[in-house]
RNA sequence: GGACACGUGGCCCAGCUGGAUAAGGCGGCGGCCUCCUAAGCCGCAGAUCGCGGGUUCGAAUCCUGCCGUGUCCGCCA
């Protein structure tokens, strides 16, 4: 709770210097108190024991006298205990909060190989990233959402390839031994092209004239990475339309972005063939026998593989060489870069990293998120081990659709719809952000179908509870502090002023799942206040319930949409 | 083989850079709609925080060894 520490820091300096301790170390451990009932942020008084060689217990009492008429200190058992008068935190977060954010910050994320649908898996990239540009844009910074499309290189030659050379029946006939392609998702784009694609990948494992194949896509992709201008052609005509159809899905989840930038951008302004150049006189620079340079990070403290290899024997770059390039580019747009990668990128961006120091440029954020594993095993859209996101959001809104129907007989088809979609959509964003990123975690339908408990549904239907109270008294509130505060109402004023603080962390430590247990704190605490304190009482409106009320909701409001979830205001 | 992650009740998961009785959810059991939406609320049962050492007044948290799981170790992207 910033607000309280903001207060009581000074006053402890003071009391602690005048018994004798140096130092500021016991601000990293004066923390929020562990239980309600000890308070709002706890000192544990041990450290000074040490120090100053007397009983912690001794030290605690001496300091919650000392700072006594100031603020509310309160010693026990070696700790001292700091508690937020009620009705100045509830007055202090009545007033509102300002947002602390000014630095202009640019978020990579996606950034998929535009072949074929997204997979859930897929997904959570772009679902992470989302909720960072969004909670960004809500701490108050300035933000850019970028996706870097994979313009050149194999995996959109080999599409080029196939678009180019195959025909309807050659595709079917290349794919008898798969799974056809769900009727549903005829006509968009990303399903129908990516058999193109997978064609394509079996041909050139399976077909007899595989080597022609082969030799006909390196030809291709060659091309690309020299800048040729009618293959790069081809290339965007090849992904375009798949690249659409993957947008349409992630427009669903309400994830857009500001800019596309294409990777062949920096082979055809000639940055990567001037950044190779730069590479070629620095003193970590190697050279392999045909040719091939490399950079010999090794000298650098890397461990394991140290040779990162940036240009090829035949002179053209490599994706990472192209990416220092990128990288270098955003820097001179943004104070803070920020990607999200997947943890297979690992190796990759830390070489990136370190090269990037070596030429004396910063190194990005990186957020990296684990895979998620369905129970058979890893997906594979080879083996038809996939859970498409079209496929998820449709079953989360039509599994949405029976609960509602079930719910409320009050409402038309129409509106069981939009309010289907927006819990389906949210639910699925929400089970997927409200785990750290660090976790692998296997899909479970039962879980990301979920509508009760650590859901998106439940911190929605707070909100409605909200909203539904604000249509009911039809005006906004009187500007009236509640005077008698009841431990339901305090509780509420407790979580809701440490929101911004919470969004100061998951912002600056890429923790988004920080924020969205926050929402379910805030959610959880909403409904003990709605469930104590009622704002309307035989029809008469109890006003600084309803100011609560109406603070809590717009709270409410801002944390659901940062976290993409649709802030419905009936459901 | 090496590098990097992860391992918390039957299942899922939090634990904010070492602190006081390990927090929630699902599932199980038992309660609450003449009262602002019961997708809610209340109660009960359920944990040697993977295992062994170490550092510390204090370890789920830091160090180390082992076990298990995942990812990477291409002149692919």
């Amino acid at each position: 709770m910033q607000i309280l520490r903001e207060i009581i820091e000074q006053p402890l300096e003071s009391a602690l210097a005048d018994m004798g301790v140096e130092g500021d170390f016991w601000k990293q451990a004066l923390g929020p108190s562990r239980e309600r009932d000890q308070g709002d942020l706890s000192l544990p008084c041990f450290p000074f024991a040490k120090q100053l060689g007397r009983n912690p217990a001794e030290i605690a009492n001496e300091l919650a006298t000392a700072l006594s008429g100031v603020v509310d200190a309160e010693a026990a058992g070696g700790y001292l205990n700091f508690k937020a008068n009620r009705d100045w935190l509830a007055q202090r977060v009545l007033s509102g909060f300002d947002t602390v954010g000014n630095k202009s910050v640019l978020i990579e994320h996606t950034s998929a190989n535009p072949n074929g649908p997204f997979h859930v898996g897929r997904a959570r990239n772009a679902i992470l990233g989302d909720t960072m540009v969004r909670l960004h844009r809500l701490h108050g910074n300035e933000v850019r959402a970028e996706y870097y499309v994979d313009d050149m290189g194999k995996q959109v030659g080999v599409l080029a390839w196939a678009l180019q050379n195959l025909s309807e029946a050659d595709v079917a006939d290349a794919l008898v031994d798969m799974d056809d392609m769900n009727p549903k998702w005829k006509g968009k784009s990303d399903h129908e092209t990516v058999r193109w694609y997978q064609a394509a990948q079996a041909l050139r494992q399976d077909s007899i004239d595989k080597d022609a194949i082969e030799d006909e896509i390196s030809r291709l992709v060659h091309a690309s990475e020299h800048g040729d201008d009618a293959v790069l052609a081809q290339f965007e005509e090849a992904y375009s339309p798949v690249l659409e159809g993957m947008l349409e899905t992630l427009s669903r989840l309400g994830i857009e972005f500001d800019t596309f930038t294409k990777e062949s951008k920096f082979v055809v302004d000639g940055t990567v063939s001037a950044l190779m150049e730069r590479f070629e006189s620095m003193e970590i620079h190697g050279m392999a026998e045909n040719g091939a340079h490399f950079l010999d990070l090794g000298q650098r403290g890397m461990k394991g593989k140290t040779e990162f290899f940036y240009r090829r024997g035949d002179g053209s770059s490599l994706y990472a060489t192209r990416d220092i390039a990128y990288h270098m580019w955003k820097w001179e747009q943004c104070d803070e870069l920020i990607n999200i990668l997947g943890e297979d990128h690992k190796l990759q961006s830390k070489q990136v990293g370190m090269t990037l120091s070596e030429l004396g440029e910063k190194v990005p954020e990186v957020m990296f998120y684990a895979f998620i594993k369905l129970p058979e095993g890893k997906m594979s859209t080879r083996k038809g081990n996939v859970v498409f996101m079209d496929d998820l959001l449709d079953e989360a809104q039509s599994h949405a659709a029976a609960i509602v129907r079930e719910l409320r007989s009050d409402i038309s088809d129409e509106e069981v719809a939009t309010i289907a979609e927006a819990v389906g959509v949210s639910a699925v964003r929400f089970n997927i952000i409200k785990v750290n990123p660090d976790k692998g975690f296997t899909f479970s339908w039962d879980e990301a179908l979920s509508f009760e408990g650590e859901s998106a549904p439940f911190v929605m239907y707070a909100h409605t509870r909200a909203c539904s109270i604000n249509r009911k008294v039809g005006r906004a509130p009187q500007n009236v502090f509640p005077t008698d505060i009841p431990d339901a109402m305090h509780e509420l004023m407790r979580v809701m002023a440490c929101n911004r603080d919470i969004i100061a962390l998951a912002t600056g430590e890429n923790r988004p799942h920080l924020f969205a247990t926050q929402m379910l704190d805030l959610a959880t605490a909403y409904n003990a206040f709605y469930r104590d304190c009622h704002v309307l009482m035989d029809g008469v409106v109890e006003e600084a319930n309803y100011a609560v009320s109406e603070a809590a909701r717009h709270m409410l409001r801002s944390g659901i949409e940062a976290l993409g979830v649709i802030p419905l205001e009936s459901m």
